[in-house]
DNA sequence: CTGTTAGCGCATTCAT
DNA sequence: ATGAATGCGCTAACAG
């Protein structure tokens, strides 16, 4: 079969154990012998087996990373590869290796969940979502196992470690923003208000008519839970006060708005104007390019797992929490009124 | 620490080989002691190790992924949440793990590769890519480790198991599509032809030209690597000829070009017709939304794990290659001419 | 049908 | 600085 430890030690007339040392580049092996025992290990092209490894030390160097649903139609959403590619980078530069969950529904996530963490195929998890209703992390909390959130906890706030930007923040100032331009009739569009960003940025919305004493109505906060539904769209726009300005909660629904909205003929931004959250490839490709919150997706994944990370190390740490800034790019998409 | 076999088995008065046979359901055990030993196993928490399995059986249930590194543009392209909804549906139905490969370049993922595989953390591989000078498929081979290519193999095509489209008859396809609508100056647009799916494509696309008969010139294809580059579009028309229709390798890239063509007055369809490849939630976002070639891209996923499975569950078998059939999705990015 | 024995490949005492 | 012995949690071969 493959080589091993022992093969190692034989051809280099050591014992196991000198070998294993040699793994670990203990200092109390001289640098002979580990000169020695790497030249031996070349050349029967030794490599060292990580799951016997885990076996004793009870450290996979794996963590696991919980998706949202593939049928959530944010599935799609290049939130995910970019998160994703923060949380890797850091990984790699620590030899950890990743492990993703995903599964069609949430039942189906939750037993991949189950059989990962009490598998011990993990050390920690990162949960890519904060839900309502979700099983995933009173689970994880129950298991005692780390883990990190990325968005804001809708419960067990202080227990839980999480990564996330001020969405409140972040609504207001992207409302601030419109306002700011002269526009005094500005409605809310969003997706699934199940997630807890979602709400944080109709907060934020609200905040900010508030502070400039505007009128703050829930007819003009509305949710999308299909992107093909023009229903409220059509809503929004057939009141006697049709909005100026649209916060918009994601780049790809603001993509459909614009489309609904050219089919109807307002045009964006001369009538009207448009703000977003995430900055993705979409975000200049849409026609108008679009004014966006740039939530710095990369640097929310990047963070989470140094966060994990050092909690796997130190299982008793302060669970502190990081916000990571937003930043408005200004685009296309919005204009000065009166 | 955690609850043992050997801790059911003294629990439940019988051998730790007694409960590890129960775990694996053998029909050598009695029900009534089966049903004995599963009480004792919830009663206590038990749950299998599954690395001390993998350490006896040689069998991790686990494949990896390999994906292009995050920084070639097309790390965005919603391919890849769609393959990966593809690939895991099919590999939890039969409980294997996912582990994913990522880095940001060639050389760092190729190095994650060669841990994963001489670690032996993974039973198999799927390479999520096809492309010219890369050293992941040739290490696979070297190993012998069973691996599924997503794509057409540059080189060891009769050796390597691939999943893929038929690239050229997609191409022939879309560009007969445009034929049949009366057009004869066609141009073609891909991003990086490194890789073996853009060849293809031209290739169908030149076939197409010829076998109506129509002038197949080079300076008609065109390839972009950087989507703000108008460069490309540019040159194309501003010849004397300009082109009524355009083939384009991807659906985002489409969508570049469409902003682009807006702002140079083309309209599209009435002036440009436009084909492109890949159907996402794009397609249909787009304006005008997209007539497209429907690559299947959940099929391809699923169809690679299911290879990759039977090749791990039987290493000698025949190494068979799946073309997964591609469709033409009419919408309103074409018009007939003349 | 069930128990006993012997590893899987490595890390970690405890010696020397 | 190095070796010998033991065990991580599980499966499998051999008995019975």
């Amino acid at each position: 079969m493959s080589v091993t430890i022992k093969d190692v030690a034989k051809k280099a007339s050591v014992s196991p154990s000198t070998v294993s040392r040699v793994l670990a580049d203990s200092d109390k092996i001289s640098e002979k012998t580990k000169r020695k025992v790497r030249k031996v290990m070349n050349e029967l092209g030794y490599h060292i087996n990580y799951n016997a490894r885990v076996l004793v030390q009870k450290s996979t160097k794996t963590i696991g990373i919980v998706m949202k649903h593939s049928a959530s139609h944010s599935w799609h959403n290049p939130f995910f590869p970019e998160v994703l590619r923060g949380i890797s980078t850091y990984c790699h530069q620590l030899d950890y290796s990743i492990s993703l969950t995903t599964g069609e529904s949430e039942e189906s996530i939750y037993n991949e969940v189950v059989k990962m963490v009490n598998g011990k195929r993990i050390d920690g998890v990162i949960v890519l979502y904060s839900k309502k209703d979700d099983k995933v992390v009173p689970f994880l909390i129950e298991q005692q196992i780390p883990f990190v959130v990325i968005g804001k906890p809708m419960e067990h706030k202080n227990e839980i470690m999480y990564v996330d930007n001020d969405n409140v923040q972040a609504g207001k100032e992207a409302t601030d923003f419109l306002i700011n331009l002269g526009h005094e009739n500005i409605s809310f569009i969003g997706d699934n208000p199940d997630f807890q960003v979602i709400q944080d940025r109709v907060n934020g919305y609200k905040e900010a008519l508030i502070s400039h004493s505007l009128p703050c109505r829930e007819e003009d906060i509305k949710y999308i839970k299909d992107n093909n539904d023009q229903s409220v769209v059509t809503e929004l726009f057939s009141k006697n006060k049709i909005p100026t300005a649209l916060v918009v909660s994601s780049d790809i629904q603001a993509v459909s708005i614009l489309k609904i909205l050219h089919e109807k003929g307002y045009k964006v931004p001369n009538d009207i104007s448009l703000i977003t959250f995430n900055k993705t490839f979409i975000t200049d490709l849409a026609m108008p390019s679009l004014t966006t919150v740039n939530t710095q997706t990369y640097q929310l994944g990047y963070e989470s797992s140094r966060c994990l990370i050092e909690l796997i190390n130190d299982p008793k740490m302060f669970k502190r929490s990081v916000i990571i800034p937003t930043i408005i790019e200004s685009s296309d998409s919005h204009k000065k009124i009166n």
